[in-house]
DNA sequence: GTGGTCTAGACCACC
DNA sequence: GTGGTCTAGACCACG
C-alpha cells in the first residue's frame, strides 16, 4: 500500500516529525481508514528513502498515542480513532495555528482590517492551488 | 537598563531564539531607541538568568542582521533602523505566519469560508483584549 | 473437539504464549484427559483464528515439555502426566507469581504487614467470587 | 550522580524497559529528588555499559510519561511528582501483582489459606534480606 | 560540555 | 515475511 507523504529534504524539521505530522493528519482526517494493514517499516523505508529506525520511531510514536496498534510478526494497523477525536484534533491544530499568525500581526502591531485582508488572500491563493 | 524579555523554561523553543525574537520586536517596534546602549552581556545574562554564552550569540546574530553595533570596550548598542526595514521585517514576519495558518488549515481539510470566518473572530478578540 | 482457548488480541503477550499457558492448564490440571484426541493443528487455527505455525509451535513446544504426543498420520495426543508433574508444576507456577508479587512489594517500599493483609483481601474476594 | 540500576544481562526483558523500570520507581518513590540533574546520557551508558542510545531513549520514555524534564544543552532533571501520582502508582503496580499472582494460585487450584501461607512466608524471607 | 537526529547493520522473537 | 532490541558512530543544535 502506497502513503503519500512528502519529505522536505531542506527542512529543518526533523525527518521522524514530518513523517508523524503527515501521517496523524491522513489517519485522523479519515483519509487512511480504520484497520488498515500500514506498510511494513522496511517497505515504507524504502518508499520514503529513509532509514528503517525512522520508520520505525514514526510507527512508535503514534502506537503510544493510539493512533497505531502493532502486533510483532504481523505488522502495524490502524487502530480505531473516535469521531470525536478528529473534530477535537481539527480544532485545536487549527486554532493554535490561527492564534500564533494573529500574535504575529499583533506584536508587529499590524492594522486589524489590513491582517484579515492578507489572510483572505492568502487563503484564496493556496486553496486554488490546492484543487 | 532593564530590557523587558521573558524567557518560557518549559518551551521546547531554544533560549536564544526566544530572546532574540523578543529583543527584535522591541528594537523593529522602536521600543528601544536607537543610540541606546544595550546591559553588557554578563548583566544581562544575570538578568535573564541564563548563560553568557546564550546572550552572546542573540547579540552576535542580531548585529549580523544589522539591528545592533558592538564597540570593542563600550558595549553594544542599537542602530539606526530604516522605515524600510521595519516594514520589511513586519511583512515578512506576517505574512510566513499566516502562511503556516493556512498550511494547518488545509491539512485537515478545513473549508475555505470557515478558516475566515475562525480567523476573523479570533482577530476581533485578540485586538480586543489588547486595547 | 472444543478446547476453551481464550486469545487477547490486544494484549502484548505473544499469541503462541496465550495459547501455550492455557492449554497446560488444562491438561495439568486434568480438565483434558489423558489420551484425548487434540484438534489436528489446522482446525485448532481455524478455531483461534491464528496461523497454523502459531499453533505448530505451540503442540512442538507442550511436546517437549512431555506433556503431548504426537505420531505421524494419527494426530496429537494428551500424554499421561504423573502426579508428581502436577504438584511440581502448581508448585512451581506459584511460587514464581507469588516472588514476583513480593518484589513489586518491595520496589515501591509497601510496608511488609499491608502487603500481606492486601494480599489476603484479594485472596478472600477472588476466592469467594470463584465459587 | 550515582543513579542506583541493575542490569540483568540474563534477563529476557530488554535492557531498556529494565532501566525505566527502576529509574520510574526511584523517581515516583522519592528516592531522587524533584528537580534533580541526572547524569548525562553518556556518562549514564558508561555506568550501565550500555549504549547511549539505550539511556537516550529511558529518558525520552519517562519525559513522555511526565517524569523527566530535559532541555537540550543543559541536561535531563526530574520534574515535579505529584503526591498523589506516587500512592497511585504504588497502589496500581502492588494491586496489580498481587492479583495476577492470586490469579496463578486459582489456575492450578491452589488452597486459599495454603496460598497465603506460602506467600507469608516469602514475604518474610525477601523482606529479611532486604534489610 | 549537553541533548537531538539519523544512519547502517546486526540479531532475535513472532507469525 | 513481520516487528523489537541494541550497537557503533556520525553530525548538528544548544548553552
Amino acid at each position: 500500500m502506497w502513503i503519500p507523504v512528502q519529505i522536505n529534504e531542506n527542512s529543518p524539521e526533523p525527518l521522524y516529525h514530518q513523517i508523524e505530522t503527515q501521517l496523524r493528519s491522513l489517519i485522523i482526517g479519515g483519509s487512511i481508514a480504520e484497520g488498515t494493514l500500514l506498510p511494513s517499516i522496511r517497505e515504507f523505508a524504502g518508499d520514503l528513502k529513509c532509514s528503517v529506525i525512522t520508520v520505525r520511531r514514526v510507527y512508535q510514536d503514534l502506537e503510544n498515542e493510539g493512533l497505531l496498534r502493532t502486533r510483532q510478526g504481523t505488522g502495524t494497523f490502524v487502530s480505531h480513532v473516535g469521531d470525536g477525536a478528529m473534530e477535537t484534533y481539527k480544532q485545536e491544530t487549527v486554532r493554535k495555528a490561527l492564534e500564533s499568525a494573529v500574535d504575529a500581526g499583533l506584536s508587529v502591531q499590524c492594522g486589524e482590517e489590513e491582517l484579515i485582508a492578507l489572510f483572505t488572500e492568502i487563503v484564496r491563493s493556496k486553496y486554488k492551488k490546492n484543487n
